[in-house]
DNA sequence: CTGAAAGCGCTTACAG
DNA sequence: CTGAAAGCGCTTACAG
């Protein structure tokens, strides 16, 4: 590879006017110029990034951590965060965490000594200590979905009113005995929509029925076992509500096998709807997050970070989006 | 951030010799180290990488480029490459590329540019000349999944037998009338499932029924457009061979949309099964190829020729993996 | 067994 | 407008 000191010498300057030159970081004579544009392209000359990282203290590289990718909103909100990051000149480097806390740990020490320029991470929530302490040495944190910690900014979804909107809704479609797979409720969506839920459940006068079981909680399993147990437990149920969509298509096949038919006799929805939903033999009701613009928005404030004046960093900033019902076979 | 030089000092060495104690890479007097790894604990020491990187020419980095995670194989594969990567001290830095060759091409710069030490690709096809042209740099390639140019490495699944032996299968069933939904044929994947369906049908005297359409082929509205047209042109059709799950789940969804019974007056199978054929209302048959395992191979073949002895780097290697027909209810 | 020096490929004050 | 020099934080022959 051609490195500056190569392209100085065919152009006959000093590397410091090559490197000012093709950066365009101060004024170059335009026929200096033209010259070492001209060698640099004959030798094919690429910058080494690691080196500029080096020099710069800026690696161009923001970290990703997400529980998973399969099956969850997590890789459209992916492709927000990747559009917005290459727009600005970044890298990404995902890391997947399955929300395993010590995995979490590791991974998050692995970015921290790779050097990342800043972090984006959906979290455990266990790991709150080192987050900080990444951020105390100014690397920017932005919290994705879940917003589990104080003191870093974060861009998550209204999943309150998720949960809320929901109950409402299926109370209109005539269901009187609402169920909810609630999910790990130390997590702030799945607590979220359970207060959400909760609340309408409240102001409708309806019966508050919930279930969970022991299963890894962004699963079909979890949503299979957990609808399973809501049915047995309420012969009379007439609706169930998903937090993420792989529950619901749990759900959904609960139902199949004891023959309940959806929508007339059970309806179902999630509230976490993404690209599967409309794939179905009976598409699903879900509420939509704006999941790219939710990635990008993450994208955004972390560069917005670090393209700022040092003198002027912003500071903490949480922005929450709104989700839209769509109404699918399920309901 | 603590360096090496702060290490020394507090320690009372030079900075050569706290290199060499804390990566062992010469003898030091024992209780030279332990007075080392004190100071460096003292001062929370963590090696900066991108120096290292700098100074090696190695960044212990891989470049993956995926044409899409979601939905698709490639995100139990990619679990793969990142769990081998991660074992051995690897990073990973995923790009995505639509299967649009031209974000391919610029990815694969980028790539290129950030020094990655080795890439992983499941190719488009259209960039063979940039990809060995990195190869010829001394950066080890690996094609994954489809194996489109010659001369480079490749980790791939037996796509004809997959789909010769789907047909056998579906004829045993007593399939008289089976139908492909066949792909874009310039991919090796979809081209070899289709050559082994062809065989198949051939030495059972069946005839040929193919359907293809003009949309994004990894797709669920490709299936379901393609499953359409196979069934207005072939009403006495009883099979349809979907190449990936996507597709398949569109199949499903034009069968379930005509009232056609589903396994009794069409069978309904995916040659790429992933884990949502487990997950649905009517769960799916598929061949399963081993991707995890397929991810790990080509991160080791990728690892292989990085660790190697330069005198002896290992040559162009090509794994083939077998798939495994997995019986569900759609069949 | 350890130190001093060179250098990886850049960028960036500092002169002039 | 451009050059010379320093330095980012490491590793690694080279001496001794």
């Amino acid at each position: 590879m051609a490195t500056l000191k190569d392209v100085a010498r065919l152009a006959n300057v000093d590397v410091s006017t090559v490197s000012r030159a093709l950066n365009n970081t101060s004024y170059v004579h335009p026929e200096t110029k033209e010259r070492i544009y001209a060698a640099a392209k004959e030798l094919g000359y690429r910058p080494n990034v690691i080196a500029r990282a080096l020099r710069q203290g800026r690696s161009h590289v923001i970290g990703v951590v997400l529980p998973r990718l399969h099956l969850t909103i997590f890789s459209e909100i992916l492709q927000g965060i990747e559009d917005e990051a290459q727009k600005h000149g970044y890298m990404t480097t995902v890391c997947v965490t399955e929300d395993d806390h010590k995995l979490e740990r590791d991974r998050l020490a692995r970015l921290r000594d790779s050097g990342v320029d800043g972090i984006i991470i959906a979290a455990t929530g266990r790991n709150g200590r080192i987050l900080r302490d990444i951020r105390a040495t100014g690397v920017p944190v932005v919290q994705l979905v879940r917003r589990q910690e104080q003191g870093l900014s974060s861009v998550i979804a209204d999943y309150e009113a998720c949960g809320y909107d929901a109950v409402k809704y299926l109370y209109e479609k005539g269901c009187r005995s609402i169920g909810l797979i609630a999910g790990a409720q130390h997590l702030m969506p799945y607590r979220g929509r359970y207060e959400g839920y909760k609340k309408a459940v409240a102001e409708l006068g309806l019966e508050e029925i919930t279930g969970s079981c022991e299963r890894e909680v962004n699963s079909f399993g979890y949503g299979y076992d957990s609808a399973n147990l809501l049915l047995d437990d309420n012969p009379e149920l007439d609706a169930i509500i998903a937090a993420v969509d792989v529950q619901g298509l749990g759900a959904i096949r609960a139902a199949a096998e004891r023959g309940l038919a959806i929508p007339e006799r059970l309806r179902i929805m999630s509230l976490t709807g993404h690209r599967v939903g409309r794939m179905l033999e009976t598409t699903m009701t879900s509420m939509e997050m704006p999941a790219f613009d939710m990635g990008a928005s993450a994208a955004q404030l972390i560069i917005d970070f670090l393209e700022a004046d040092p003198k002027f960093k912003p500071s903490e900033r949480n922005t929450s989006f709104s989700s839209t019902l769509v109404e699918r076979e399920t309901t």
